[in-house]
DNA sequence: TTTAGTCTATAGTTTTTGACTATCGTAAAG
DNA sequence: CTTTACGATAGTCAAAAACTATAGACTAAA
């Protein structure tokens, strides 16, 4: 049984494909094919079905693909072991952001991120916390941007920082000319909220407490950019909330129709998340310290309230 | 880097020196020197420090070495998963029993067990607790037999059973004739104990609690066996105590002489411990099964106050 | 029912590498 | 000043891991 043996049964076993799994691994076909059959041989035990289509994990292999995947976190962590020793910060990493912090976020610390840790191959991706959190468990990617606290098993948290909400009421508004609100002031029925499947969208449906009905709304407008939400509110079609961040580069003539919260602020609680493995644990170090560094100059601290992205 | 590597370094690290590490393995010397330099080559780290006589770790082989140890466990892990699968248990296993335990309990199960698991090979050692412990974390054994709780860290424990502790007490002792004992009327003064090292020489002090001066006696005898010390008691030495499995086999003229405990009767608990690595479980699981089966008909479940073997 | 396409297994070959024997170099011990 | 102990190096061989080419099985489209 070899480390490499077992990093080819992996991507056989994710992409349940031999073809593609070999591409994925850079050896050919065949010599994949060869490596597992010697594998399951050395083991005398079938891991992969190949009768069913497409390929398959037998019972047995299902077992031997999760420890399989043991050693080779345990193995890849010794890389991590000699990085750190060495001070040397570099490789390819792969970070998820959720939609609703990447624009903001992003523009403010990656020029300062780049240039600190050149040898930092980093890969950004934009994704809901949903499939965030599913390609962090598979490895997918290696760490990643969102709303917290999502309270997963498997997942640490570090808080990066906490964002306050704040509400964007156009003309004309029943509560426009307010100069500070309270989360009572919110009604979910004049609320335009994101489409499905932003954990912001929850975030706001919970500050509405007063919410009369989360089911049966006659008509919702609902949009994936607050660029759009703003112009829908500008239409008169209601307020909406968006995130302090967003607020910051906006025209005087937009900006002044947003009104900031009562203390304690609703927040959303924004942090980097990584599987518990903890790999390239020197990497999330940097990225943190980096993040950190940054919003300290345009969030101060506040007294806020976290509002959970948790749907429900 | 490959597993075989990594067995190198432990095998170095273990002995200090390459030529005995070579033999362990089951190399010759220039196979293991050239991997390990393979090794340092590829993390480009020196894992040993060569001038150092013997051989030492460097500060980063300190923890390359560590989490060596991590891989090679969770690679031979696998062999458990499918040993597991296949309703297979053998195998080499080291057992280690302490010294106050082998005579008794070895001879009622052993038999049992290499007839239920002949493919277990089944090596035995008595050892004293300190050294058990010591040796099942570098791996030296696979599980031990051994008094309880020792509320080690990094140690599983799993009872057996609970031995109630016999006095033996000499015709003429002051407290000869009496039919139960109380904890009360025993005395350190005229206790004879094992020797230094044994853990139930700790029990029997705990048990003691009436104990006047633990040290400056004026002389004590203390002896590696109890068949000595009831020997000694014999001679008007004093009384000493046993362990009850011990009580079993002796002819009547000593029997006669043995008297229990009031309950809750003092007992030592006798686990089966392992390290929580969890390796070769399915044997364990089949030791622990064997032995609480035979140990159900010498032991009958009673009403027992535990006396810890740790001393305080 | 062919036929083309998609996948994995097999055959044959080359390259890499792990292991061996023999021997050297060096530092501590006699 | 030699001897011994121990790790490194050189050179060789065999095992194994990689590759190319292709066969065989199965699917789905013509």
């Amino acid at each position: 049984m070899t480390i490499t043996q077992l990093t080819y049964v992996l991507a056989v076993a994710e992409h349940q494909n031999f073809t593609k799994a070999a591409q994925k691994t850079f050896v050919t076909q065949p010599t994949l094919s060869m490596q597992i059959q010697k594998l399951e041989e050395e083991l005398d035990i079938q891991i992969f079905d190949r009768t069913k289509k497409p390929i398959a994990l037998t019972e047995i292999g299902a077992k031997i693909v999760s420890q399989a995947r043991n050693i080779v976190i345990e193995a890849s962590r010794m890389n991590d072991i000699v990085d750190q020793e060495k001070g040397f910060v570099g490789g390819e990493f792969k970070l998820g952001v959720i939609p609703t912090v990447m624009p903001t976020l992003l523009p403010m610390f990656l020029r300062n991120f780049i240039k600190k840790y050149p040898k930092v191959k980093l890969k950004i991706e934009e994704l809901n916390t949903e499939t965030l959190l599913e390609q962090l468990k598979d490895g997918h990617i290696d760490a990643a941007i969102a709303a917290t606290p999502l309270e997963e098993p498997t997942i640490k948290e570090r808080p990066l920082y906490y964002e306050p909400f704040v509400a964007y009421v156009p003309e004309g508004h029943r509560l426009s000319g307010h100069t500070l609100l309270k989360n009572e002031d919110l009604d979910l029925d004049d609320m335009l909220l994101l489409e499905d499947g932003h954990c912001f969208r929850n975030s706001v449906i919970k500050l509405c407490k007063s919410s009369r009905h989360l089911e049966n709304e006659p008509f919702t407008l609902e949009s994936g950019s607050f660029e759009t939400m703003i112009k829908l509110a500008d239409e008169g079609l209601g307020m909406t909330i968006l995130p302090y961040l967003h607020t910051l580069d906006m025209p005087e003539s937009i900006s002044k129709r947003c009104i900031h919260f009562a203390a304690p602020k609703p927040a959303r609680e924004v942090s980097l998340i990584y599987p518990d493995s903890e790999l390239k644990l020197q990497i999330i170090e940097a990225l943190r310290g980096t993040i950190t560094g940054v919003i300290k100059g345009a969030i101060a601290f506040q007294n806020v309230e976290i509002i959970s992205p948790k749907s429900s």
